[in-house]
DNA sequence: GATGAATGAGCGTTCATTCAT
DNA sequence: TATGAATGAACGCTCATTCAT
C-alpha cells in the first residue's frame, strides 16, 4: 500500500511559481494565493453558502476591488479551490486505476480519499492561531468536495467497466459513495484522526456488501 | 410487509379543513398552504440556505407583509415543513421499532423511507406546471431531510441497543445512512421510480456489509 | 387658596355618558375611552414619537381596524388627550383670571398647574399593576403638555394686559414658563411629590425675578 | 466681557481640511460634511426622533449605502453633531468656571450660550435656499442641545459648589435652565437676533430671582 | 360597528460590483 | 494593478391603513 502525503493547497500553488519572476508576478501570485487561503478559511468557518466575498477579502487585507482582478465571484474561488484539490488528488487516483484488482482498487481509493481528507483537515485547522477564540467551524472544504467527486467518478468507472461485481452498477456506486462519505465525515470528528481504521471499516463494508449482492461477483 | 401510502403535505393539510368555515378562514388556510408550497419549491430549487423569505412570498403572489402573518422567519417555515414530514412519518417508523429482528427492522425502515421519498417527490413534481422551463433543482425538501433524520435516529438506536451487530457502531450507522441516502437519491432520478428494487438493493448491501464485519454478527 | 382636585381622564369621559344610552352607544364610549387610556399609557411609556398605533390598539384588546372608527391617526388621539386635559383645566384657570392681583394670579396658576401635573402623574402611575415589571417610563402626557400651553397662554395674557410688570413681556412670559416647566418636571421626580413647596419656590423665583427687572413693577 | 465668535459646524470642519489632498480625500470630506449638513437640516425640520437615516441620505443625493461608509446609525450622526457643538463650546465655558464670582459666571455663561445659539441658528438658516418653501421647522439642532447640556452642567456645578445662593439647589438649577432655554428660544425668533439684550434680561431675571429666595444669598 | 388579514410603502442594513484615482 | 468609496438592488421586517366579512 502506497503511503501518500499531500501538500496543503497553500504550498502547492506557491510551488507552481517555479520560474524566476519579476516583483509584479510575485505579488500577483501572492495575492491570488492569499485570496484562496482566506476563502478556504471562510468557507470552512461559515460554510460556502453563508460566506460572502467581503468576508474573504476582509481576511486578506487586500482592497475590495482587488478581489475582482483575480476572480469574478465567490463561485469562481470555490471552483478554483475545488480544482486545486482535484488536481492534487487526480494523479494518485489515476495510478490506482487499471490495476486490475477491484478489491485493491477500492481499498487504495478509500485510503487515499481518507488521507486526503485528514490532511486537508489538519493543515486547515493547524493554520489557525492557538490563543484565539475558535470561530464556529463547518469543516467541509471545496477541496474535499472535489476529491469526493473524483473518487466517485473513479468508482463509477471501475464498476461500470465491470471490474467490480455486476449488478445494478449505479446503485452499487451510490452505496460505495455513501459509505465513503458518511464514514469519512465521522472519521474527521474523532481525535486522533485514524484514517487506517476508518478505511478498514469502509472497505470491509463495501466489499462484503457488494459480494453478497444477488447478481454478484464477477470481479477481475 | 405492510404497504403504506403517504399523503402529500398539500393534501394532508387541506384534508384537515374538514369543517365548513367562513371565507376568511378559508383564505387563511389557503395562504398558509400557498406559503408552504412556495417554500417547498424554493427550497428545492435554490436550496434552503440560498432561499430568501422574499423568494417564497414572491412566488405566492401575496404581499410581502403577509408572510409574517403566518411565519416569523424562513426557518419557521422550514421547521413547519420538517414537522409535517416527520409527523407523517413518525408513526410508521415507531411501529417498526422493538420488533426484535434487526434484519426485518432495517428492511422495513428502508422501505418506509424510500416510499416516503418517492411519494414526496411525486407530489412535489406533480404540482409543477408542465410547459414551464424547469428551474435548476436541488431536490431535497425539508420533509425528506426530516424523515432522513428520523431514519438515522432509528438505525442509530437499533445498532446502539445491540440489536444489530457489534462493531464500531458509529461507523456502522454511518455506513447504513450513507447507503440509504445515496441509493435513495438515485432512485428518485429514475423513471419509473421503483422503490421496491431500490430497497432490495440497499437492504442487501447493508445487511451483507454488516455481516462481514470483523467483530460481527450478534444481531437478533 | 382654593384647593382643587382633578379627576383622571378616564373617569371624566365616563362621566360624560350621563344620559341613558343603548348598548351600542355604551360600547362606543367604552371603546373610545379604552383607546384613550391605552394611548395615555403608551405615550407615557414609549414617548409620543416612538409610540405606534399598533402599540395602542394592542393594549386595548380591540381589533386593529377598530381604531380607525374612532380616530384617524396617532396624532388625533394625541390631540384628543390634549383637549381632554385642557378642557378639564381651563375652568380652573379661567376662575383665576381677572382677579386683579398679579402676584396672586401667578401663585394660583402655578399651584393649579403643579397640582394638575401631580394628579395626572399619580393617577397614571396608579393604574399600573403592582407586580408587573415596570416598563421604561417617559412620563410626560399629552394632558400635561396641553395644560402647560394653557398656563402659558394665561401668563402671556396677564403680562400683556399689563397686570404684570412692564418690561419685555415676551421674555417675561418665557422666563415664567421656563421656570414653571423645569421646576415642575423636577417636582414629579421626587418622592413624595410635594406640590406646595415646589410652587412656593417657583412663585418666589418668578415674582422676585420680575420685580428686579429694569423697567419693572407696575403691577396691579 | 470677552466677545466670542463661533464658526459654524460646516466651516469649522472645512477649515480642518487645511492640507492639500487627493480628490478622493476631498470628496470623502465633502460627503461626510454633506451628511452632517443634511442631518442637521432633517433633525431641525422633523425632529431627531422622527428623522430617518433615509431622510438624511436622500437629501444628500448620495446612494443609500454610502451613509454607512461614514456613520453606523442616525444616533452616531447625532452624536457627531453634538460633539461638534460641545467641542466648540466647551473651552469657552471652561474659561468661565472657577472665576469665583457667581453673578459674573452666570452672565458670561448665558451670554456665551445665547451667542452660540444665534450663530448656530444663522449659519443653519443661511445654508437654506431662499426661494424654496420653508418646511416645517422644529429648530433645535443637536449642537444646541449639546451646548445646552453643557451650560446646565456648569450651572448645576456652580450652584452645588455653593458659589451660588444656598436653597433648594435642584430647583434653583431648574429655574435657571428654564429661563435660559425659553428666553433663548424667543430670542431666536426675533429679527434681528439680539443676544445682548436677551442675555441682559435672562441674567437679571435669574439673579434677582435667586436673590429673593428664602434661604438665600451666600454667593461669592 | 367590530374584526383582523392583506396590503405595500418604507425602514435599516448588507453586499456584490464598479471605477476614478 | 491596487485601492476603497460609491452605488443601488435586495434583504428581513414593521407599520399605518383598508376592506371583505
Amino acid at each position: 500500500m502506497t503511503r501518500v502525503t499531500f501538500q496543503s493547497g497553500t504550498q502547492h500553488v506557491a510551488d507552481v511559481a517555479y520560474l524566476p519572476v519579476g516583483k509584479r508576478e510575485q505579488t500577483k501570485v501572492q495575492n491570488r494565493q492569499a485570496i484562496l487561503d482566506a476563502a478556504r478559511e471562510v468557507f470552512g468557518e461559515l460554510g460556502v453558502e453563508a460566506a460572502t466575498v467581503r468576508d474573504i477579502i476582509r481576511r486578506t487585507g487586500l482592497a475590495a476591488g482587488t478581489f475582482y482582478n483575480y476572480y469574478r465571484s465567490k463561485d469562481e474561488v470555490f471552483a478554483a479551490l475545488s480544482d486545486d484539490g482535484a488536481r492534487r488528488f487526480a494523479p494518485i487516483l489515476k495510478s490506482l486505476r487499471h490495476k486490475g484488482h477491484f478489491d485493491g482498487f477500492v481499498r487504495e481509493a478509500i485510503v487515499a480519499y481518507f488521507e486526503f481528507m485528514a490532511d486537508e483537515h489538519n493543515s486547515w485547522a493547524a493554520r489557525r492561531p492557538e490563543g484565539e477564540i475558535q470561530p464556529h467551524i463547518q469543516g467541509e472544504t471545496p477541496e474535499m468536495k472535489a476529491v469526493f467527486a473524483e473518487v466517485k467518478a473513479a468508482i463509477e468507472d471501475a464498476i461500470a467497466e465491470g471490474r467490480g461485481p455486476a449488478s445494478d452498477t449505479e446503485y452499487m456506486t451510490a452505496a460505495c459513495i455513501g459509505i465513503a462519505r458518511e464514514v469519512g465525515d465521522r472519521m474527521l470528528a474523532r481525535r486522533p484522526i485514524d484514517t487506517a481504521s476508518a478505511a478498514d471499516f469502509a472497505v470491509e463494508m463495501i466489499l462484503n456488501g457488494l459480494k453478497g449482492l444477488p447478481g454478484a461477483m464477477r470481479g477481475a
